[in-house]
DNA sequence: CCAAAAGTGTTGCGTCTACACCCATGG
DNA sequence: CCATGGGTGTAGACGCAACACTTTTGG
Protein backbone atom coordinates (compact mmCIF):
# COMPACT_ATOMS: atom_id res chain seq x y z
CA UNK A 1 0.00 0.00 0.00
CA UNK A 2 2.63 2.68 1.32
CA UNK A 3 4.21 3.43 -2.36
CA UNK A 4 1.01 4.04 -3.76
CA UNK A 5 -0.79 5.64 -0.73
CA UNK A 6 1.47 8.40 -0.01
CA UNK A 7 1.88 9.39 -3.86
CA UNK A 8 -2.28 9.89 -3.72
CA UNK A 9 -2.01 11.96 -0.27
CA UNK A 10 0.62 14.06 -1.94
CA UNK A 11 -1.34 14.60 -5.41
CA UNK A 12 -4.41 16.06 -2.53
CA UNK A 13 -2.15 18.12 -0.50
CA UNK A 14 -3.34 21.30 0.66
CA UNK A 15 -1.90 23.82 3.26
CA UNK A 16 -3.44 24.16 6.54
CA UNK A 17 -3.76 26.74 9.07
CA UNK A 18 -4.75 27.57 12.53
CA UNK A 19 -6.48 30.46 13.35
CA UNK A 20 -7.09 32.36 16.78
CA UNK A 21 -9.98 34.50 18.16
CA UNK A 22 -8.49 35.18 21.69
CA UNK A 23 -10.93 36.82 24.48
CA UNK A 24 -10.56 38.56 27.64
CA UNK A 25 -11.70 41.44 30.02
CA UNK A 26 -10.53 44.65 30.39
CA UNK A 27 -12.27 47.90 32.06
CA UNK A 28 -15.21 46.03 32.14
CA UNK A 29 -14.53 45.27 28.12
CA UNK A 30 -14.67 42.13 25.78
CA UNK A 31 -11.36 42.70 23.72
CA UNK A 32 -9.53 40.40 21.43
CA UNK A 33 -5.78 39.93 20.62
CA UNK A 34 -5.16 41.42 16.82
CA UNK A 35 -1.90 41.17 14.79
CA UNK A 36 -0.83 44.22 12.03
CA UNK A 37 0.22 41.48 9.59
CA UNK A 38 3.97 42.20 8.59
CA UNK A 39 3.77 39.92 5.01
CA UNK A 40 1.64 39.78 2.17
CA UNK A 41 -1.03 39.19 1.69
CA UNK A 42 -3.04 41.46 3.84
CA UNK A 43 0.13 43.52 4.80
CA UNK A 44 -0.75 46.49 7.20
CA UNK A 45 -4.30 44.63 8.08
CA UNK A 46 -5.45 43.78 11.08
CA UNK A 47 -5.88 39.40 11.59
CA UNK A 48 -6.05 36.86 13.65
CA UNK A 49 -3.10 36.06 15.36
CA UNK A 50 -1.82 32.12 13.80
CA UNK A 51 -0.22 30.22 11.69
CA UNK A 52 0.47 27.06 9.66
CA UNK A 53 0.34 23.69 10.97
CA UNK A 54 3.77 21.90 11.08
CA UNK A 55 3.59 18.21 9.77
CA UNK A 56 3.32 16.10 12.55
CA UNK A 57 1.92 18.60 14.96
CA UNK A 58 -2.15 17.97 16.44
CA UNK A 59 -4.39 20.82 15.97
CA UNK A 60 -4.68 21.94 19.00
CA UNK A 61 -1.18 21.44 19.57
CA UNK A 62 -0.64 24.12 16.91
CA UNK A 63 -3.32 26.21 18.39
CA UNK A 64 -1.64 26.13 21.38
CA UNK A 65 1.86 26.67 20.26
CA UNK A 66 0.54 29.65 18.29
CA UNK A 67 -1.12 30.87 21.38
CA UNK A 68 2.48 30.67 23.28
CA UNK A 69 4.04 32.51 20.15
CA UNK A 70 2.22 35.71 20.31
CA UNK A 71 1.18 36.02 23.61
CA UNK A 72 3.78 34.35 25.77
CA UNK A 73 1.45 32.56 27.89
CA UNK A 74 1.28 29.06 28.22
CA UNK A 75 -1.61 27.83 26.59
CA UNK A 76 -2.58 24.95 28.86
CA UNK A 77 -3.57 27.48 31.46
CA UNK A 78 -6.37 28.89 29.49
CA UNK A 79 -9.85 27.89 27.80
CA UNK A 80 -9.13 26.68 24.44
CA UNK A 81 -11.99 24.88 22.11
CA UNK A 82 -12.07 24.57 18.38
CA UNK A 83 -14.48 26.94 16.75
CA UNK A 84 -14.79 24.82 13.41
CA UNK A 85 -12.92 24.58 9.86
CA UNK A 86 -13.36 27.51 7.51
CA UNK A 87 -12.24 26.14 4.04
CA UNK A 88 -13.45 28.44 1.06
CA UNK A 89 -11.36 27.65 -2.12
CA UNK A 90 -10.65 31.72 -2.30
CA UNK A 91 -10.29 32.46 1.09
CA UNK A 92 -6.78 33.19 0.76
CA UNK A 93 -4.93 34.58 -2.35
CA UNK A 94 -1.71 32.46 -2.03
CA UNK A 95 -3.93 29.58 -3.01
CA UNK A 96 -6.12 26.76 -0.97
CA UNK A 97 -5.59 27.32 2.28
CA UNK A 98 -7.96 25.29 5.08
CA UNK A 99 -7.98 27.16 8.69
CA UNK A 100 -8.89 25.21 11.98
CA UNK A 101 -9.93 28.42 13.86
CA UNK A 102 -10.43 28.24 17.77
CA UNK A 103 -11.55 30.06 20.44
CA UNK A 104 -9.47 31.38 23.98
CA UNK A 105 -10.66 32.71 26.73
CA UNK A 106 -8.28 33.82 29.45
CA UNK A 107 -7.35 36.85 31.88
CA UNK A 108 -4.43 38.91 32.81
CA UNK A 109 -3.13 38.47 29.43
CA UNK A 110 -0.05 40.37 29.18
CA UNK A 111 0.84 43.42 26.46
CA UNK A 112 1.54 40.93 23.46
CA UNK A 113 4.63 40.08 21.48
CA UNK A 114 5.17 40.50 17.96
CA UNK A 115 5.83 37.55 16.46
CA UNK A 116 7.71 36.84 13.68
CA UNK A 117 5.11 37.20 10.98
CA UNK A 118 3.29 40.21 12.51
CA UNK A 119 4.91 43.66 12.63
CA UNK A 120 2.65 44.51 15.83
CA UNK A 121 0.17 42.65 18.19
CA UNK A 122 -2.43 44.44 20.21
CA UNK A 123 -5.67 44.21 22.47
CA UNK A 124 -8.87 45.49 20.72
CA UNK A 125 -12.48 46.18 22.15
CA UNK A 126 -14.86 43.11 20.00
CA UNK A 127 -17.11 45.87 19.20
CA UNK A 128 -14.33 47.69 17.54
CA UNK A 129 -13.35 45.12 15.40
CA UNK A 130 -16.51 43.97 13.95
CA UNK A 131 -17.58 47.81 13.39
CA UNK A 132 -18.14 48.53 9.72
CA UNK A 133 -14.83 50.61 9.85
CA UNK A 134 -12.66 48.21 10.40
CA UNK A 135 -11.26 45.37 8.00
CA UNK A 136 -9.74 42.51 8.85
CA UNK A 137 -7.63 40.23 6.61
CA UNK A 138 -9.07 36.85 4.68
CA UNK A 139 -12.00 35.96 6.43
CA UNK A 140 -11.38 36.79 9.60
CA UNK A 141 -14.57 39.09 10.14
CA UNK A 142 -16.72 36.26 10.29
CA UNK A 143 -14.53 34.21 11.93
CA UNK A 144 -14.52 36.37 14.94
CA UNK A 145 -18.26 36.93 14.75
CA UNK A 146 -18.70 32.80 15.00
CA UNK A 147 -16.34 33.07 17.79
CA UNK A 148 -17.69 35.85 19.73
CA UNK A 149 -21.58 33.90 19.39
CA UNK A 150 -20.14 30.49 20.80
CA UNK A 151 -18.34 32.77 23.38
CA UNK A 152 -21.66 34.07 24.55
CA UNK A 153 -23.77 30.88 24.29
CA UNK A 154 -20.99 28.91 25.92
CA UNK A 155 -21.21 31.57 29.03
CA UNK A 156 -25.03 30.81 29.28
CA UNK A 157 -24.65 26.85 29.73
CA UNK A 158 -20.88 25.97 30.87
CA UNK A 159 -18.45 27.77 33.47
CA UNK A 160 -16.13 29.18 31.51
CA UNK A 161 -16.60 32.74 32.35
CA UNK A 162 -14.12 32.23 35.88
CA UNK A 163 -11.67 31.42 33.14
CA UNK A 164 -12.25 35.02 32.84
CA UNK A 165 -11.21 35.99 35.75
CA UNK A 166 -7.75 36.11 37.88
CA UNK A 167 -8.23 33.91 41.37
CA UNK A 168 -9.46 34.75 43.67
CA UNK A 169 -12.41 36.94 42.27
CA UNK A 170 -15.56 38.20 44.09
CA UNK A 171 -19.21 37.60 42.41
CA UNK A 172 -19.29 40.84 41.51
CA UNK A 173 -15.87 39.98 39.23
CA UNK A 174 -17.67 37.30 37.88
CA UNK A 175 -20.67 38.85 36.84
CA UNK A 176 -18.61 42.50 35.11
CA UNK A 177 -17.41 38.96 32.98
CA UNK A 178 -21.05 38.29 32.12
CA UNK A 179 -21.93 41.72 31.71
CA UNK A 180 -19.38 42.34 28.92
CA UNK A 181 -19.49 39.47 26.86
CA UNK A 182 -23.21 39.81 26.72
CA UNK A 183 -23.22 43.68 26.69
CA UNK A 184 -25.93 43.40 28.47
CA UNK A 185 -26.50 44.87 32.42
CA UNK A 186 -27.45 41.87 34.93
CA UNK A 187 -28.72 41.99 38.26
CA UNK A 188 -26.51 41.69 40.72
CA UNK A 189 -29.12 40.37 43.57
CA UNK A 190 -30.38 37.09 41.13
CA UNK A 191 -26.36 37.05 39.25
CA UNK A 192 -25.30 35.84 42.68
CA UNK A 193 -27.74 33.56 43.68
CA UNK A 194 -27.95 31.31 40.64
CA UNK A 195 -23.84 31.58 40.45
CA UNK A 196 -23.66 30.49 44.30
CA UNK A 197 -26.53 27.74 43.57
CA UNK A 198 -24.72 26.22 40.78
CA UNK A 199 -23.26 23.56 42.34
CA UNK A 200 -19.45 23.54 41.31
CA UNK A 201 -19.04 26.84 39.33
CA UNK A 202 -17.74 28.91 42.34
CA UNK A 203 -16.43 27.43 46.10
CA UNK A 204 -15.61 30.25 48.61
CA UNK A 205 -12.06 30.47 49.95
CA UNK A 206 -13.28 31.89 53.07
CA UNK A 207 -11.41 35.34 52.19
CA UNK A 208 -12.18 39.02 51.60
CA UNK A 209 -11.59 41.63 49.52
CA UNK A 210 -12.68 45.22 51.17
CA UNK A 211 -13.22 47.67 47.64
CA UNK A 212 -12.52 51.72 48.80
CA UNK A 213 -16.03 51.88 49.53
CA UNK A 214 -18.47 49.12 51.25
CA UNK A 215 -19.12 46.24 52.39
CA UNK A 216 -16.27 43.54 52.10
CA UNK A 217 -16.89 40.79 49.37
CA UNK A 218 -16.29 37.10 49.80
CA UNK A 219 -13.25 35.66 47.40
CA UNK A 220 -13.91 32.30 44.89
CA UNK A 221 -12.15 30.01 43.54
CA UNK A 222 -13.29 28.19 40.05
CA UNK A 223 -15.17 25.10 40.70
CA UNK A 224 -14.65 21.75 39.30
CA UNK A 225 -18.04 21.69 37.06
CA UNK A 226 -17.55 21.91 33.31
CA UNK A 227 -21.41 22.75 32.85
CA UNK A 228 -23.43 25.14 34.35
CA UNK A 229 -26.68 23.95 35.36
CA UNK A 230 -29.57 25.28 35.79
CA UNK A 231 -28.18 27.52 33.22
CA UNK A 232 -27.60 31.33 33.23
CA UNK A 233 -29.69 32.21 30.00
CA UNK A 234 -29.23 35.62 28.10
CA UNK A 235 -33.16 37.93 28.61
CA UNK A 236 -34.55 37.30 25.27
CA UNK A 237 -34.62 41.41 24.55
CA UNK B 1 5.84 36.95 -3.46
CA UNK B 2 3.78 34.92 -5.54
CA UNK B 3 7.19 32.30 -6.28
CA UNK B 4 8.06 32.37 -2.44
CA UNK B 5 4.69 32.12 -1.04
CA UNK B 6 3.98 29.28 -3.14
CA UNK B 7 6.89 27.45 -2.30
CA UNK B 8 5.95 28.18 1.11
CA UNK B 9 2.69 26.57 1.17
CA UNK B 10 3.89 23.50 -0.84
CA UNK B 11 6.76 23.06 2.37
CA UNK B 12 3.87 22.58 4.63
CA UNK B 13 1.01 21.10 2.87
CA UNK B 14 -1.25 18.41 4.38
CA UNK B 15 -3.95 16.16 3.10
CA UNK B 16 -6.78 17.05 3.84
CA UNK B 17 -10.70 14.97 4.31
CA UNK B 18 -14.25 15.14 4.91
CA UNK B 19 -16.49 12.74 7.35
CA UNK B 20 -20.08 12.66 6.97
CA UNK B 21 -21.99 11.16 10.24
CA UNK B 22 -25.15 10.92 8.09
CA UNK B 23 -28.52 9.89 10.69
CA UNK B 24 -31.94 9.08 9.61
CA UNK B 25 -34.92 7.83 11.70
CA UNK B 26 -36.14 4.07 10.42
CA UNK B 27 -38.25 2.14 12.43
CA UNK B 28 -38.55 4.65 15.73
CA UNK B 29 -34.66 3.94 15.70
CA UNK B 30 -31.86 6.26 14.83
CA UNK B 31 -29.83 4.94 12.12
CA UNK B 32 -26.32 6.22 10.81
CA UNK B 33 -24.59 5.22 7.64
CA UNK B 34 -21.84 3.34 7.45
CA UNK B 35 -19.55 2.27 4.30
CA UNK B 36 -17.25 -1.47 5.04
CA UNK B 37 -13.99 -0.54 3.70
CA UNK B 38 -12.29 -1.96 0.16
CA UNK B 39 -8.93 -0.33 0.54
CA UNK B 40 -6.51 -0.16 3.08
CA UNK B 41 -5.93 1.18 5.85
CA UNK B 42 -8.36 -0.39 7.48
CA UNK B 43 -10.09 -2.73 4.85
CA UNK B 44 -13.13 -4.58 5.64
CA UNK B 45 -13.74 -2.08 8.70
CA UNK B 46 -16.83 0.29 9.25
CA UNK B 47 -16.33 3.34 8.80
CA UNK B 48 -18.07 6.86 7.91
CA UNK B 49 -18.34 7.61 4.92
CA UNK B 50 -16.25 10.50 3.11
CA UNK B 51 -13.31 11.09 1.12
CA UNK B 52 -10.30 13.47 0.27
CA UNK B 53 -11.37 17.22 -0.53
CA UNK B 54 -10.37 17.95 -4.11
CA UNK B 55 -8.20 21.08 -4.99
CA UNK B 56 -10.27 24.70 -5.58
CA UNK B 57 -13.29 22.47 -3.53
CA UNK B 58 -14.81 24.28 -0.28
CA UNK B 59 -15.33 22.26 2.54
CA UNK B 60 -19.41 22.10 2.26
CA UNK B 61 -19.39 21.56 -1.25
CA UNK B 62 -16.66 18.49 -0.71
CA UNK B 63 -19.13 17.09 2.08
CA UNK B 64 -21.84 17.76 -0.92
CA UNK B 65 -20.38 15.80 -2.69
CA UNK B 66 -19.63 13.01 -1.27
CA UNK B 67 -22.78 13.05 0.54
CA UNK B 68 -24.13 12.52 -3.13
CA UNK B 69 -21.99 9.76 -4.05
CA UNK B 70 -22.52 7.66 -1.32
CA UNK B 71 -26.34 7.91 -0.72
CA UNK B 72 -27.03 9.58 -4.31
CA UNK B 73 -29.08 12.17 -2.78
CA UNK B 74 -28.81 15.95 -3.53
CA UNK B 75 -27.13 17.06 -0.34
CA UNK B 76 -28.45 20.47 -1.01
CA UNK B 77 -32.09 19.20 0.60
CA UNK B 78 -31.07 17.93 3.45
CA UNK B 79 -29.45 19.91 6.42
CA UNK B 80 -25.75 19.76 6.66
CA UNK B 81 -23.32 21.39 8.87
CA UNK B 82 -19.98 21.66 10.18
CA UNK B 83 -19.38 19.27 12.96
CA UNK B 84 -15.41 19.90 13.38
CA UNK B 85 -12.07 19.07 11.95
CA UNK B 86 -9.69 16.29 13.55
CA UNK B 87 -6.34 16.57 13.52
CA UNK B 88 -4.61 14.11 15.61
CA UNK B 89 -1.06 13.52 13.95
CA UNK B 90 -1.64 9.50 14.03
CA UNK B 91 -5.45 9.51 12.99
CA UNK B 92 -4.22 8.00 9.44
CA UNK B 93 -1.60 5.88 9.49
CA UNK B 94 -1.01 7.11 5.60
CA UNK B 95 1.06 9.93 6.76
CA UNK B 96 -1.09 13.66 8.02
CA UNK B 97 -4.17 13.71 7.31
CA UNK B 98 -7.25 15.97 8.71
CA UNK B 99 -10.69 15.21 8.19
CA UNK B 100 -13.25 17.52 8.48
CA UNK B 101 -16.43 16.10 10.12
CA UNK B 102 -20.26 17.23 8.70
CA UNK B 103 -23.77 16.35 10.36
CA UNK B 104 -26.08 15.27 7.62
CA UNK B 105 -29.56 14.87 8.76
CA UNK B 106 -32.34 13.43 6.75
CA UNK B 107 -35.34 11.26 5.82
CA UNK B 108 -36.36 8.94 2.94
CA UNK B 109 -32.99 7.99 2.29
CA UNK B 110 -32.43 5.35 0.04
CA UNK B 111 -30.43 2.36 0.08
CA UNK B 112 -27.12 3.28 -0.44
CA UNK B 113 -25.05 2.91 -3.28
CA UNK B 114 -21.35 1.35 -2.84
CA UNK B 115 -18.66 3.71 -4.13
CA UNK B 116 -15.05 3.56 -5.54
CA UNK B 117 -13.93 3.43 -2.02
CA UNK B 118 -16.63 1.29 -0.79
CA UNK B 119 -16.99 -2.54 -0.39
CA UNK B 120 -20.56 -1.42 0.44
CA UNK B 121 -22.80 0.42 2.37
CA UNK B 122 -25.82 0.42 4.71
CA UNK B 123 -27.84 2.03 7.41
CA UNK B 124 -26.86 0.82 10.93
CA UNK B 125 -28.21 1.57 14.14
CA UNK B 126 -26.05 4.30 16.28
CA UNK B 127 -26.51 2.31 19.18
CA UNK B 128 -24.90 -0.67 17.74
CA UNK B 129 -22.33 1.58 16.00
CA UNK B 130 -21.17 2.64 19.39
CA UNK B 131 -21.43 -0.37 21.07
CA UNK B 132 -18.22 -2.12 22.18
CA UNK B 133 -18.17 -4.76 20.02
CA UNK B 134 -18.62 -2.79 16.91
CA UNK B 135 -14.69 -1.00 15.94
CA UNK B 136 -14.79 1.88 13.61
CA UNK B 137 -11.72 2.88 11.62
CA UNK B 138 -9.63 5.47 11.79
CA UNK B 139 -11.48 8.48 15.04
CA UNK B 140 -14.65 7.37 13.65
CA UNK B 141 -15.75 6.53 16.78
CA UNK B 142 -15.26 9.70 18.39
CA UNK B 143 -16.99 11.57 15.28
CA UNK B 144 -19.56 9.30 15.72
CA UNK B 145 -20.16 10.27 18.94
CA UNK B 146 -19.55 14.24 18.82
CA UNK B 147 -21.85 13.71 16.14
CA UNK B 148 -24.24 12.13 18.10
CA UNK B 149 -24.26 14.76 20.74
CA UNK B 150 -24.66 17.81 18.38
CA UNK B 151 -27.30 16.21 17.08
CA UNK B 152 -29.25 15.52 20.43
CA UNK B 153 -28.34 18.93 21.67
CA UNK B 154 -29.81 20.84 17.84
CA UNK B 155 -32.96 19.20 18.47
CA UNK B 156 -33.69 21.11 21.73
CA UNK B 157 -33.29 24.51 20.63
CA UNK B 158 -33.43 24.59 16.78
CA UNK B 159 -36.14 22.90 14.09
CA UNK B 160 -33.66 20.67 12.33
CA UNK B 161 -36.12 17.38 13.69
CA UNK B 162 -37.86 18.11 10.92
CA UNK B 163 -35.55 17.63 8.49
CA UNK B 164 -35.86 14.12 9.84
CA UNK B 165 -39.68 14.04 8.44
CA UNK B 166 -41.08 13.13 4.77
CA UNK B 167 -43.79 16.01 3.99
CA UNK B 168 -46.64 16.03 5.19
CA UNK B 169 -45.90 14.95 8.76
CA UNK B 170 -48.16 14.52 11.64
CA UNK B 171 -47.07 16.15 15.59
CA UNK B 172 -46.41 12.13 16.07
CA UNK B 173 -43.92 11.73 13.38
CA UNK B 174 -42.26 14.47 14.80
CA UNK B 175 -42.45 13.02 18.47
CA UNK B 176 -40.84 9.52 17.24
CA UNK B 177 -37.95 11.63 16.08
CA UNK B 178 -37.02 13.07 18.97
CA UNK B 179 -37.69 10.08 20.94
CA UNK B 180 -35.21 7.94 18.22
CA UNK B 181 -32.63 10.80 18.67
CA UNK B 182 -32.57 11.04 22.73
CA UNK B 183 -33.56 7.45 23.25
CA UNK B 184 -36.18 8.50 25.10
CA UNK B 185 -40.32 8.38 26.05
CA UNK B 186 -41.60 11.87 25.65
CA UNK B 187 -45.31 12.57 26.84
CA UNK B 188 -47.44 13.06 23.70
CA UNK B 189 -49.63 15.54 25.10
CA UNK B 190 -47.22 17.93 26.60
CA UNK B 191 -44.68 17.19 23.22
CA UNK B 192 -47.63 18.24 20.98
CA UNK B 193 -48.29 21.88 22.75
CA UNK B 194 -44.74 22.56 23.00
CA UNK B 195 -44.26 21.71 19.53
CA UNK B 196 -47.78 23.75 17.98
CA UNK B 197 -46.90 27.02 20.45
CA UNK B 198 -43.80 27.48 19.24
CA UNK B 199 -44.05 29.73 15.83
CA UNK B 200 -42.46 29.07 12.69
CA UNK B 201 -41.65 25.21 13.46
CA UNK B 202 -44.34 23.23 12.08
CA UNK B 203 -48.01 25.03 10.03
CA UNK B 204 -50.71 22.88 9.40
CA UNK B 205 -51.44 21.69 5.61
CA UNK B 206 -55.30 21.64 6.44
CA UNK B 207 -55.08 17.73 5.54
CA UNK B 208 -55.69 14.74 7.64
CA UNK B 209 -54.16 10.94 7.83
CA UNK B 210 -56.35 8.11 9.12
CA UNK B 211 -54.32 5.40 10.85
CA UNK B 212 -55.05 1.82 10.75
CA UNK B 213 -56.66 3.01 14.39
CA UNK B 214 -57.59 5.68 16.22
CA UNK B 215 -58.72 9.80 15.24
CA UNK B 216 -57.07 10.93 12.13
CA UNK B 217 -53.44 13.35 12.63
CA UNK B 218 -53.94 16.98 11.03
CA UNK B 219 -50.84 17.15 8.25
CA UNK B 220 -48.06 19.63 8.70
CA UNK B 221 -45.15 20.60 6.50
CA UNK B 222 -41.95 22.41 7.54
CA UNK B 223 -42.46 26.09 8.82
CA UNK B 224 -39.61 29.18 8.36
CA UNK B 225 -37.94 29.36 11.85
CA UNK B 226 -34.61 27.70 12.19
CA UNK B 227 -34.37 28.46 15.75
CA UNK B 228 -37.07 27.00 18.28
CA UNK B 229 -38.41 29.12 20.64
CA UNK B 230 -38.92 28.61 23.90
CA UNK B 231 -36.37 25.41 23.28
CA UNK B 232 -37.83 21.59 24.05
CA UNK B 233 -35.52 20.80 26.70
CA UNK B 234 -34.37 17.21 27.74
CA UNK B 235 -35.33 16.02 30.96
CA UNK B 236 -32.58 15.96 33.40
CA UNK B 237 -32.90 11.99 34.22
C1' DC C 1 -69.36 -0.57 22.78
C1' DC C 2 -64.20 -0.96 22.73
C1' DA C 3 -59.44 0.14 21.56
C1' DA C 4 -56.35 3.41 20.08
C1' DA C 5 -54.64 7.67 19.00
C1' DA C 6 -55.50 12.92 19.01
C1' DG C 7 -56.14 16.69 21.79
C1' DT C 8 -57.58 19.72 26.19
C1' DG C 9 -57.71 20.98 31.18
C1' DT C 10 -55.78 21.28 35.50
C1' DT C 11 -52.86 21.09 39.43
C1' DG C 12 -48.62 21.47 41.72
C1' DC C 13 -43.93 22.53 41.69
C1' DG C 14 -39.99 25.04 40.59
C1' DT C 15 -37.56 28.99 38.53
C1' DC C 16 -37.11 33.58 37.15
C1' DT C 17 -37.77 38.79 37.36
C1' DA C 18 -38.25 42.70 39.78
C1' DC C 19 -37.73 45.17 43.60
C1' DA C 20 -37.91 46.09 48.57
C1' DC C 21 -35.12 45.58 52.25
C1' DC C 22 -31.08 44.56 55.50
C1' DC C 23 -25.75 44.28 56.35
C1' DA C 24 -20.97 45.89 56.63
C1' DT C 25 -17.58 49.02 55.69
C1' DG C 26 -14.89 53.81 55.08
C1' DG C 27 -15.27 58.50 55.54
C1' DC D 1 -24.64 59.65 60.00
C1' DC D 2 -24.23 58.76 54.89
C1' DA D 3 -22.91 56.63 50.60
C1' DT D 4 -21.73 52.46 48.47
C1' DG D 5 -21.67 47.98 47.32
C1' DG D 6 -22.68 43.05 49.34
C1' DG D 7 -26.43 40.08 50.34
C1' DT D 8 -31.45 38.20 51.60
C1' DG D 9 -36.63 37.99 51.20
C1' DT D 10 -40.59 37.84 48.70
C1' DA D 11 -44.58 38.31 45.50
C1' DG D 12 -46.19 37.63 40.89
C1' DA D 13 -45.57 35.64 36.33
C1' DC D 14 -44.43 31.95 33.85
C1' DG D 15 -43.13 27.27 32.30
C1' DC D 16 -43.37 22.63 32.73
C1' DA D 17 -44.22 17.57 34.24
C1' DA D 18 -47.76 14.64 35.32
C1' DC D 19 -52.01 12.88 34.57
C1' DA D 20 -57.07 12.98 34.32
C1' DC D 21 -60.23 13.65 30.91
C1' DT D 22 -62.62 14.40 26.28
C1' DT D 23 -62.83 13.66 21.11
C1' DT D 24 -62.71 11.02 16.87
C1' DT D 25 -62.02 7.29 14.25
C1' DG D 26 -62.27 1.78 12.75
C1' DG D 27 -63.88 -2.60 14.03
Amino acid sequence: MTNKAVAMLRARALTVTVDLAIFTVRQHELQTLLVRRGNEPFRGVLALPGGFVRPGEGLDDAAVRELSEETGVNGRKLHLEQLQAYGAPDRDPRGRVITVAYLALGHGLPAPQAGTDAQAADWIPVASALSSNVRLAFDHEAILRDALERARSKLEYTTVAAAFCPEPFTVADLRHVYEAVWAAPLDPSNFRRKVTRATGFIVPTGQFRTPEIGRPAPLYRRGNSQVLFPPLLRSVA
